[in-house]
DNA sequence: ATCCAATGGGGTAATTAGGGGC
DNA sequence: GGTGTCCTAATTACCCCATTGG
């Protein structure tokens, strides 16, 4: 790979309390799942976590469940 | 800002109570709704249930029937 | 350096899910 | 056929305060 290993990653970061507000659900609860490993989890130097907004739309894509049409 | 996407809430989001509340039935009522697939299921990763609200107000408004003025 | 809002961690109460039977 | 209530287990929500982020 001639490619830089580092990509310069123009992925959106989510704070937990924008993964809350998708899934109408705590910040804590966000924690929990990334504590849970069902979410991946970027840290911050100082603790705090960030979302990949790609990983959380397809999570949350992937619980949704359409009516049925009758 | 040039992130797109989760800048604003997509939907409202409701829990089984709320949407109980809403049709003033029990909360496991709305959940066979949603298993029978006359509501949207939204299944956090802990799999309890969401509903988005424009759906339900719709159902709520498509089940009610006004009287005919005559 | 200060400000303010949000986050993390811990612990406890409330809600929800699922099955079973009326 | 559809709904309300019973149970237990799991998940989530809200409380505190110290720290982090911008």
């Amino acid at each position: 790979m001639s490619a830089p290993a580092i990509n310069r990653a123009p992925e959106t970061l989510l704070t937990p309390g924008q993964v809350a507000a998708l899934f109408h659900v705590d910040p804590k609860t966000v924690t929990r799942w990334a504590h849970a490993g069902r979410l991946g989890s970027l840290r911050t130097p100082g603790g705090h976590r960030r979302f990949r907004e790609s990983e959380v739309l397809q999570l949350l894509a992937s619980l949704t469940t359409e009516a049925v049409r009758r």
